[in-house]
DNA sequence: CTACCGATTATCT
DNA sequence: GATAATCGGTAGT
């Protein structure tokens, strides 16, 4: 699968956000010497401005936590929450922004699940990877993560082409309270319509 | 320096 | 539905 290229993310933030849906985010892990997969089909995103959003962590200009945010588009931006878990994002806003991000809230997990459960310390397919600190658990992202390009294709963090959403919803973002009236929060409408179209066969992970 | 609180989740009732 | 867990950014003393 080819990876997605820089100027896919040089581009709207919220464009960026509803082309990532049915992209796949790709981790490579070495266990034991051994290169392994764990794979999962982007289906909920956010979509996250600066100085004109209120909700971003970018809102009141660079610092040492957000500068990710202001740097080369297509790198990761990974940030600590509630002291406990990571949300991983994107990078990506057009040459008119300074910058901007997408948060990956949720994969389809297609391949790796037997580690990604491992990761996660749970069993139930459904619950392994539907929010964004879990997506980080059960693929292994930390901060260490933060500035990695996610446009190269050996990267151990990165993102590929997939399948093409049959249809795209939009809501408003989770867990915000400045900005909330803004659906600047993207989902596959049906995450198994597509799935269990027999589009998966595209994949060769 | 201290106090508050968040782009969340698991585990209760 | 409510709440604890737990770190670091941010604002205020």
């Amino acid at each position: 699968m080819e990876c997605t290229t820089r100027g896919f993310y040089e581009a709207e933030t919220t464009f960026v956000a509803r082309k990532l849906l049915g992209k796949v985010l790709v981790r490579r892990l070495d266990v034991s010497g051994r290169p392994k997969i764990l794979a999962g089909i982007i289906t909920e995103t956010e979509a996250y401005g600066s100085y004109e959003d209120p909700a971003s962590h970018a809102f009141r200009g660079p610092t040492k936590r957000n500068s990710t945010m202001f740097g080369t588009r297509g790198f990761c931006y990974v940030y600590l929450i509630y002291g406990i878990y990571h949300c991983v994002n994107v990078v990506a806003y057009s040459d008119e922004a300074i910058a901007g991000a997408v948060l990956i809230r949720s994969i389809f997990p297609v391949n790796g699940i037997a580690i990604m459960k491992v990761n996660r310390e749970a069993s139930k397919f459904t619950d392994l990877t539907n929010g964004p600190g879990k997506v980080c658990t059960a693929l292994g992202i930390n901060r260490s993560f933060n500035g990695m390009d996610m446009t190269f294709d050996r990267s151990s963090l990165r993102i590929e082409e997939g399948i093409s959403p049959v249809k795209i919803e939009a809501s408003k973002r989770v867990g915000i309270t400045a900005g909330s009236e803004l659906y600047h929060r993207y989902m596959l409408f049906d995450d198994l319509s597509c799935l269990h179209s027999g589009k998966l066969m595209r994949f060769s992970l």
